[in-house]
DNA sequence: TTTCTTTATCGTAATATTGCAATATAACAA
DNA sequence: TTGTTATATTGCAATATTACGATAAAGAAA
């Protein structure tokens, strides 16, 4: 086992939770809030940021770029890589909506 | 190797990225939700929502218990989960902060 | 062309996660 | 007390993730 039964949920579902999942590394989060830093970024310069080989930060960059948070063109010989707005905004919409859902109830059970 | 070097980010950067995690399997989210269409829920509900067996929905509540994205009170013999407001908002407040910071970036390079 | 620079991919090892059966625990009921 | 119900924990197998060295690919510079 180990592989999570993803055909019983709903694509929202799994959806999010690739989201979710990609944000859900403190290499990936220093990736992201790095990129934010910067008005151009490197891809280079990444690898000097972070504790972590070329290889390793490349792979990181490219989860983040399957689950559509960053996005990247080609600039020169490197890459510039930045956030994706839109995803960044769904993702803050699902949990405006998990708020808004959570006021509406009534029971004071926990 | 495999293991994530979390002593180097930030105390927030792991936090964030715990929180993350703990978002980030479509289980969990469909618990979230499942917790969120419910006035009262009780973890055995769950077991018969979820395609999962009852240990396994256990060890996903605990998660998301560690994460404090929901808390639990023992309510007769079973235990009544809610949402915890505070995590999410929280967790709503790092995205917006992002949607800004990428807002405000001048450069046209994506 | 060759060489350098930058980023991506492959292969592999270490570690983490997922899931379940079996068992334990805890509260209530009889 | 014993039995029942609900949830948690343990132990283990299957799978996934993380990280890195080596290498490949592609454009810039010489």
């Amino acid at each position: 086992m180990g592989a999570s039964k993803s055909d019983f949920y709903t694509q929202q579902q799994n959806q999010t939770a690739d989201i979710f999942k990609a944000l859900g590394h403190p290499a990936r989060i220093a990736i992201i809030e790095y990129i934010l830093s910067m008005n151009t970024c490197i891809c280079g310069d990444l690898v000097e940021v972070l504790p972590l080989s070329q290889a390793t930060v490349s792979q990181h960059l490219r989860e983040l770029k399957n689950a559509n948070i960053i996005q990247g063109t080609i600039e020169g010989n490197g890459v510039c890589y930045c956030l994706n707005e839109e995803t960044i905004k769904q993702t803050k919409a699902i949990l405006e909506i998990y708020i808004e859902s959570s006021e509406k109830k009534n029971t004071g059970c926990c």
